[in-house]
RNA sequence: GGCGGUGUAGCUCAGAUGGCUAGAGCAUGCGGUUCAUACCCGCAGUGUCACUGGUUCGAUUCCAGUCACCGCCA
């Protein structure tokens, strides 16, 4: 039993171009929790996170900007370095896909794959976006085949790239993960992936001749791996696959990684076929987590209501804030997000049960006892209980974690403290002092100062900076972090301890004050939204204008189309003749607002056939790109039907 | 269209291989207490456990169907 467990836990790289959001604070805050509770526990732990620097939008970012791609990842990555600081991150690493470690081994995994034939050249086709150069796949596209980012049409392209067998590995992936069913978490999303392995996996594409923003591939410089290829290698490279076979032993075979339930298919199948083919065990498990609304809506830049974690840790500070993200909701489920929810978790939790808990202590030990805890007593049997539920309290923090089940943790944690306010009450310790019971008195505030000792030490992979402060006003030396769970267990208190009652742990905040203050911010002058500059197409001459040909219509039916949530069947009337249009207007309009409507229509277009539905043309309107308005062209007067726009 | 999930107190959710008065937190009302951050403790609740049928001595829990919402796939 000398040899340590190890534990190896990543969070995803994140893409270095983007603005660190709560969804990025809330994958890193649940794994630096997590491997902070290992580390206590005993466990060898290497916790890994970093950004992902190749690809597309950074080369064409850097360009806008007039910056080397590296230039431009060099000045963004400390956006995330700057916020694992404040939020208190405890990585072991942060790796850089840009770094030369990275670029060794992404290199040597492909040409290993290579040799061994899992890697063959052949041809990639797909739709295109020429301004975005990307190619989206259909599943993104927007109607008629345009790009979902920029809305200009599509083009079919083709080009050479490499291409990785993982058909060949399929089922091997399938039998694995028949046998390792936490191989995926939650249980939800292994079946979903289960059910996608057994229809199949094609080989993937994972090079581009496109763009030069990557790492080459070796032997043949016309191609860049895929980002997605490189980006996931990291999860070796950091655990020392090329450079440290001694630490790559150790940590792979306990990796675990933390994802976004958006890039499951990535790190569930894509990912450990990778591995398979290397002949390397896929990782313990993926465990995909929820997403965050804000105040019920999607979190979205065109919303403008993206959480700024730095905001808020500064408003409501580090620890609130990783306690709110970590309790509020079970860690695979979608949650909300919101200041008030905020707020009141800080009072009714923080400040109300445990915060107070600790200064009415601390406070009858200065009281009665002149700040030093009395030495130990014989216990009761109300006190032999607390300490029984001391002990199940670990047990139950020990089982919740092994599901990362932090909400459940938590609740299991407060149910101890709460147990501390209510024995409070039981014992009634200043009427003990009052009738001069003081070898009762010094047995409730042993047991108290005890169960203040253990909440701090439970407490403290989740709220580091506030169990260090508890330690601290509990006279203690060393710090919380750094005791093993076994060094902490119930009883074990110094006695003659001087405590060191200090500031209230978490001031309550007073609502009334506190919604005015928001009103005021509110009305306040918003901070000039960020105007998207305009990007306008290049100039056409009146003859290309002229070949599109418009007409006024009116709408004489809408049909739903049954898969579709965003697509009308409309039959349209021209005068002259009828037909049929599918438009994606259904997240904007009822039938009854549409039917009737005099509208503009595309009628020389090319027929498309949109979910089984073949339209003929398009209507005009008038939208910002965003998925929040959309506004119908229609004639202001009375004009026959076919009539012709120009 | 296929597969899977969800529908329980005002809100957020837990729960039982079917059986004693269906639970927690928050919010609400009342009472207690004064060591404490107007805090803590106790009590009180309200629920056709989505709808309809079936199995059963008995179903909210099992089965079938319906409706609504969600996820993945096509």
């Amino acid at each position: 039993m000398n040899e340590r467990s190890s534990y190896y836990l990543t969070t995803p790289i994140y893409y270095v171009n983007d603005i660190p959001h709560i969804g990025h604070a809330y994958t890193t805050i649940a794994a630096d929790a997590m491997c902070r509770y290992k580390r206590m526990r005993g466990y060898d732990v290497f916790f890994l996170t970093g950004t992902d620097e190749h690809g597309q939008k950074i080369q064409q970012s850097a360009a806008a900007k007039g910056l080397t791609p590296r230039e431009l990842a060099d000045r963004t990555v400390v956006n995330f370095q700057e916020l694992w600081k404040a939020l208190d991150i405890s990585n072991d690493d942060f790796i850089r896909t840009t770094e030369e470690r990275h670029h060794r081994t992404v290199q040597a995994i492909f040409k290993k794959l290579m040799d061994q034939g899992d890697i063959y050249k052949g041809k990639y086709e797909g739709w295109y976006c020429v301004p975005c150069e990307t190619y989206v796949p259909e599943s993104a596209m927007g109607e008629d085949r345009t790009c979902p980012d920029c809305k200009r049409p599509l083009q079919m392209m083709e080009e050479e790239s490499y291409f990785f067998k993982a058909s060949k590995y399929t089922g091997m992936l399938l039998d694995y993960y028949r046998k390792n069913l936490k191989g995926v978490m939650p249980k939800s999303r292994y079946n979903e992936i289960v059910s996608f392995l057994e229809g199949g996996v094609r080989d993937q594409s994972i090079s581009r001749t496109t763009l030069k923003w990557g790492i080459p591939v070796p032997g043949d410089d016309a191609h860049v791996v895929y980002v997605w290829f490189d980006a996931l290698i990291n999860y070796v490279t950091a655990c020392g696959y090329l450079d440290d076979r001694v630490k790559f032993e150790k940590f792979w075979p306990e990796a675990r990684h933390l994802v976004g339930k958006d890039i499951i298919r990535f790190h569930c199948v894509i990912w450990p076929i990778m591995l398979l083919a290397l002949g390397v065990a896929p990782p313990v498990s993926v465990f995909a987590h929820g997403w965050w609304t804000v105040e019920g809506e999607k979190m979205s830049k065109s919303r403008g209501n993206v959480v700024d974690p730095f905001d808020m840790a500064a408003r409501y500070g580090t620890d609130p804030f990783r306690y709110f993200l970590l309790r509020e909701v079970p860690f695979g489920l979608d949650g909300d997000f919101s200041e008030a929810a905020l707020v009141g978790r800080i009072n009714s939790d923080l400040a109300n049960d445990l915060g107070n808990l600790l200064n009415r202590t601390l406070q009858m030990v200065d009281n009665f006892f002149g700040g030093t805890l009395p030495p130990v007593e014989k216990a009761g049997p109300l006190e032999e209980e607390i300490a029984r539920l001391a002990d199940e309290t670990l047990a139950e923090v020990d089982a919740r974690m092994e599901d990362f089940a932090f909400d459940e943790a938590l609740k299991a944690i407060w149910a101890f403290v709460s147990r501390g306010n209510k024995y409070i009450d039981e014992t009634m310790p200043w009427t003990l002092a009052r009738e001069e019971k003081g070898a009762e008195l010094g047995v409730v505030l042993n047991t108290l100062y005890d169960v203040l000792r253990l909440s701090a030490m439970l407490l403290a992979p989740f709220m580091p900076g506030t169990a260090a402060r508890m330690w601290d006003q509990l006279g203690l030396s060393g710090a919380p972090a750094d005791m093993r769970y076994e060094d902490v267990k119930w009883g074990g208190r110094e006695p003659g301890v001087k405590v060191r009652k200090g500031k209230v742990l978490f001031p309550r905040i007073d609502l009334a004050e506190w919604r005015k203050a928001r009103e005021a911010e509110s009305k306040a002058p918003a901070p000039a939204k960020e105007q998207p500059a305009i990007e306008h197409e290049p100039t056409v001459g009146i003859d290309a204008f002229r070949a599109i040909e418009l007409r006024v219509a009116q709408i004489v039916e809408v049909g739903e189309i049954k898969k579709s949530k965003k697509l009308y069947r409309l039959t349209v009337d021209l005068g002259y003749e009828r037909r049929t249009i599918v438009s994606g207007i259904k997240e904007f309009f009822t039938p009854e607002e549409l039917l009737n409507k005099r509208i503009i229509v595309v009628v020389n277009l090319q027929p498309a056939t949109l979910c089984g539905v073949e339209s003929n043309g398009m209507l005009l309107a008038a939208g910002d790109g965003t998925h929040t308005a959309l506004s119908l062209l229609t004639p202001d007067r009375d004009i026959p039907l076919g009539s012709r726009v120009s």
